[in-house]
RNA sequence: AGAGAGGUGGCAGAGUGGUCGAAUGCGACGGUUUCGAAAACCGUUAUACCGGCAACGGUAUCGGGGGUUCGAAUCCCCCCCUCUCUACCA
């Protein structure tokens, strides 16, 4: 959620960041905003003044009580009387216009960063660099979803058979492998000064407003409705929610968090010809990083969680880009996302991987998550997180990437975490 | 899941209708003292919103929501959570 004061302060900034968006309605909906934000002030102040004299009374009426004048106090109580009708009434309509300006709030995306490319779609993003090199494909190669079957190593149709579509069982080497591809990123996050969280895969409903996945997204998220909790789409959701409605002591800056969990999404009706096997899936592990910073120092982090990211790469010795995406492809959420996509050498196609984003204050805001600055003020944090990484698109382009008649070569970063070189 | 107890400031812990944002202790911060430190003493010690250039003033907040009352941390109702015992269970 965007700031109220940012919306005051820099209303032309604003709107030209929602226009880089194509948010179409950006100036009526900023105008609203504050039109009832000047109605709300003036009510405040209404209200508190009522109060303010309705708590003076009570106290003159508490005082001739004691003294016995119960005619005297009984005077002041027609006051009282009028007071309380009029502070419900601007109570009342406090509430209704706090209500209506929070939801338009919530309508409006984050403001892109000045590095944000304009575009409309996936087309528009830019790419930043690329790295590694493209594999030569022997003839007869396969694509990951038949190389899974010729080895065996993960089976879609017993998880249809027990689960649904998109829920995939892993076997064998296959299993191994995925523990492999965890404990490796785990380590390298711990050897990047990140401090390893395992926390809970079900949230509550305030975690979901907290990173946002609430209200807009609720179709997105398995609800388990007997005790109203969410399963996490993502560990950013709990491992940022750790710090909501905290304020963070400046010694504990920043925050350097990274988790392992298994991820769902419903991605309801996105089903096609581009999502076989490994592409999209509604269970996927994914290791994550989060940070939490000053505001100063964010887009410093971000670099550094992208070269973090980069590193995972080299080491799996994966053909891949960095994007920048490009205002019309973002997140609601973030202020500046860059995808790193691998090449899947059988599909011929690049593959998102990973997405690390800035989410500057719009989530800090929502989660009430600050620190003191100096001088003592409460000041929001910057929010960040990114994919270090997501599981089975990496898995798709090592098997399609190495296969070859002896069988599917792993880079030696995970021979030990394996304990076995090559599948097959 | 059943029975009971309870949720108060950074923590501990008073407070059962009136000036209580809340005693006291601890911790933290500033100062006096000291060569320095400890101890002692003095002071400060929440968050959000409204008004104000500011100093400052006002309002709200004692798990959450609603109610009674001129007035609620305190009384009533609903919900959430924690603890103890029992049941169950990795």
């Amino acid at each position: 959620m965007l700031q109220l004061s940012v919306l005051k302060e820099q209303t032309a900034q604003v709107l030209a960041g929602l226009a880089k968006r194509n948010y179409k309605t950006a100036e009526v909906d900023v105008q609203a905003i504050l039109t009832l934000d000047q109605r709300r002030r003036a009510l405040q102040t209404q209200h508190d003044q009522a109060q303010s004299e309705a708590n003076e009374l009570a106290r003159q009426i508490g005082g001739l009580m004691k003294s016995g004048d119960r005619a005297g106090a009984d005077a002041l109580k027609i006051r009282t009387a009028e007071l309380k009708t009029q502070i419900r009434a601007h109570s009342d309509e406090l509430t209704a216009v706090e209500k209506g300006q929070t939801e338009l709030l919530y309508k409006l995306p984050n403001i892109p960063h000045e590095s944000v490319p304009p575009g409309r779609s996936a087309n528009d993003n830019e790419v930043v660099r690329e790295g590694g090199s493209k594999p030569e494909l022997p003839a007869g190669s396969l694509p990951h979803w038949d190389l899974i079957k010729k080895y065996d190593i993960i089976d879609f149709e017993l998880g249809i058979k027990i689960t649904g579509a998109g829920f995939p069982v892993y076997k064998g080497q296959g299993a191994r492998l995925q523990r492999a591809l965890v404990n490796f990123f785990l380590d390298e996050a711990r050897d990047a000064g990140y401090t390893e969280i395992q926390p809970p895969i079900l949230v509550n409903e305030a975690s979901g407003y907290g990173t946002g996945q609430l209200p807009d997204k609720e179709g997105q998220m398995y609800h388990d409705a007997a005790d109203n909790l969410y399963l996490i789409p993502t560990s950013e959701v709990p491992i940022t929610n750790l710090y909501r409605d905290e304020i963070i002591p400046v010694e504990r800056l920043p925050v350097r968090n990274t988790g392992y969990t298994p991820c769902f999404r419903r991605e309801a009706g996105s089903w096609g010809a581009d999502v076989r096997g490994l592409n999209r899936l509604h269970q996927f592990d994914k290791v994550e990083i989060v940070q939490i910073t000053q505001p100063d120092n964010s887009y410093a982090a971000h670099a550094d969680m992208v070269a973090h990211v980069e590193r995972l790469l080299q080491k799996l010795e994966l053909p891949y880009r960095v994007l920048r995406l490009c205002g019309g492809d973002m997140g609601f959420t973030s202020a500046l996302t860059y995808d790193l996509e691998v090449w899947s050498a059988a599909q011929g196609r690049w593959l998102e991987v990973s997405s690390v984003s800035n989410f500057e204050t719009f989530q800090a805001n929502r989660l009430k998550c600050r620190y003191r600055a100096e001088g003592g003020k409460t000041q929001l944090l910057h929010t960040l997180n990114g994919s270090a990484l997501a599981l089975p698109r990496i898995v798709a382009a090592l098997l399609e990437n190495n296969q070859s008649p002896e069988g599917i070569r792993l880079p030696a970063a995970l021979h030990s975490y394996c304990g076995f070189e090559k599948i097959g």
